[in-house]
DNA sequence: TCCCAGGATCCGT
DNA sequence: ACGGATCATGGG
């Protein structure tokens, strides 16, 4: 199989916080490793286990952008623009805090935020643990910016620190089940819930609905259902957004 | 100065 | 069920 250098453009998709692009270099952290990814080392991709999993390789992603770009004409447009774009398979507990995070904030700000707590709270580049966020304090966490995003986390570091939220329950659940489940934490909604489960238990199904999707289904869908990309809403989602945020759409 | 950012929550109606 | 106000921060 070939690996094209545009699968590197789902680390900076908003999907994934820890990644850093400079003229087509990526730079950033998956688990406790840094990685520098680029054209010159896109076959590590294959090689690599922890990469070919993170970028969902088993998954056969041109039958299925094929499917896509024959429901609608301009997800047919951003797939022939972006059609590098992956859905990336990530940590759970690091998704979960993330998108959290991600609460009426932009790309470039949550990552700040997260990279002063992994340097506050880890080693710099692994994400902290629950169990250390759990231990600190709302004004700490002001401190580093957070916002009113700060008892959010918070709450849901006191949680899964517990054992209250167990995130390998959610693997026998179903979409709804885990949104649920989810939901049981402070600060987490439909759409945070969403998020986790596409961007760490790889449900391509569900379709996260942030203010650029909102904006792209009135605009060009007459607010249809996401059904009509069934059953790979969250993968034209993705595309869809990526459009938006390269303003193609 | 105002508006917006991968929202969630609370409070009227 | 639905709409609006509010939450804290930085960038345009």
């Amino acid at each position: 199989m070939m690996i094209k250098p545009d699968v590197l453009k789902s680390l900076d998709s908003g999907q994934c916080f820890r990644f850093k692009e400079t003229n087509g270099v990526y730079k950033g952290v998956i688990g406790d490793k840094v990685y520098t990814l680029s054209s010159e080392n896109i076959n590590e991709i294959k090689s690599d286990k922890v990469l070919y999993n993170f970028f969902d390789l088993d998954r056969d992603y041109n039958k299925i952008k094929e499917y896509l770009s024959s429901i609608h004409p301009v997800l047919k447009k951003c797939i022939e623009t972006e059609g590098g774009i992956r859905i990336l398979k990530q940590d759970k507990e690091e998704t979960l805090f993330s998108f959290i995070l991600s609460s009426c904030n932009n790309i470039t700000r949550i990552k700040g935020i997260i990279q002063r707590l992994c340097s506050t709270f880890s080693d710099g580049i692994k994400f902290p643990s629950a169990s250390v966020l759990s231990l600190t304090t709302v004004d700490k966490l002001n401190s580093l910016g957070l916002g009113f995003r700060s008892e959010y986390i918070l709450d849901a570091a006191r949680k899964i620190d517990s054992g209250k939220i167990d995130l390998t329950r959610v693997d026998k659940m179903d979409n709804d089940e885990g949104r649920c489940y989810f939901k049981n934490i402070n600060g987490i909604g439909d759409k945070v819930a969403d998020c986790i489960l596409l961007f760490a238990y790889n449900r391509v199904d569900v379709f996260p609905k942030d203010v650029h999707i909102k904006r792209i289904m009135s605009e060009y869908f007459n607010n249809e259902s996401e059904k009509i990309f069934s059953p790979y809403q969250g993968i034209a989602q993705q595309f869809l957004f990526y459009s938006s945020i390269k303003n193609i759409i």
